[in-house]
DNA sequence: TTCTATGCAAACGATTTGCAGGGAG
DNA sequence: CTCCCTGCAAATCGTTTGCATAGAA
């Protein structure tokens, strides 16, 4: 059986490779961390601590530079969870997010959660929701009391 | 005939001295700034340039600070736009928002915008949206294409 | 060899904080 | 006279950038 994890890999690699782009160490690590299934709704921070388990060498400034290099090629986005915090994960694995103010917990919310705003902002304003773009806020079930 | 401005001030004065606040130009400007119907989604600089305009010696943290105390009131509310910048209004004039990611217009909307939202966010996940407190981000119309 | 990626330190923009003096009540 | 508020400078947090060098292709 297959393991899409490096079907998923190998494609990132090429198009790395295709825009000229080198695969180095701190790469590949980077990387690992943002497949790594187990890790979710990493901040820098927590993709550069991923990185340095194996590679204690890497900088985090490379780590911004290689999830920005990624996010140019369109396979990471970047959500902001308020108060200055971005988190980062690989497009293809796409949802929405919700932040609760109390315990700072990330929830997960399928696609489908937006549909009528995003017809509705649609409608009226012609704006174009860009609804992976930004985190949801309020409190959640525990903390709302 | 009566002008509601002075009404909403003297109400939030009333409330900063029942704290045991004081008040001071510094804060009766920043209040001014805050009433100032012409003026919309200030960040604190922006607030900080219309009391300068009156009174250049107040620092850019006591804007903050002022802005602090008011937010601890309940007679003022930040929110955020993405990238690190947030705007201050007062309770009263609560509203929603959406960024657009193109040219940074902030599009004001109606309250209801977020009813299907919110009840869905409540039903499925008990979480209680605070849809106040960020903002949409997208693109407005003339920058979608 | 060529040119991209990296480590490091310093620069950044927004916001916060410690401190000693100023001023409201 | 008492405390709260203020200016100022420095600190913080997350992120970015300039530079000289290491290293992928």
């Amino acid at each position: 059986m297959e393991r899409p994890n490096d079907v998923r890999r190998e494609r990132i690699l090429a198009l790395l490779r295709e825009g000229g782009g080198r695969i180095t160490a701190a790469r590949r690590a980077v990387l690992a961390a943002l497949l790594d299934g187990t890790l979710r709704h990493l901040s820098a921070d927590e993709v550069a601590a991923a990185v340095h388990a194996e590679n204690p060498a890497v900088h985090l400034s490379t780590v911004y530079r290689t999830l920005d290099a990624l996010e140019k090629l369109g396979v990471v986005t970047h959500v902001h969870l308020g108060h200055g915090r971005a988190i980062y994960h690989l497009t293809d694995e796409l949802h929405h997010h919700a932040v609760c103010e109390g315990c700072g917990d990330v929830l997960q919310l399928p696609d489908t959660i937006f549909g009528d705003l995003q017809a509705a902002m649609q409608r009226s304003w012609g704006f174009a929701l860009d609804a992976h773009h930004f985190a949801l806020v309020g409190r959640c079930a525990t903390c709302a009391r």
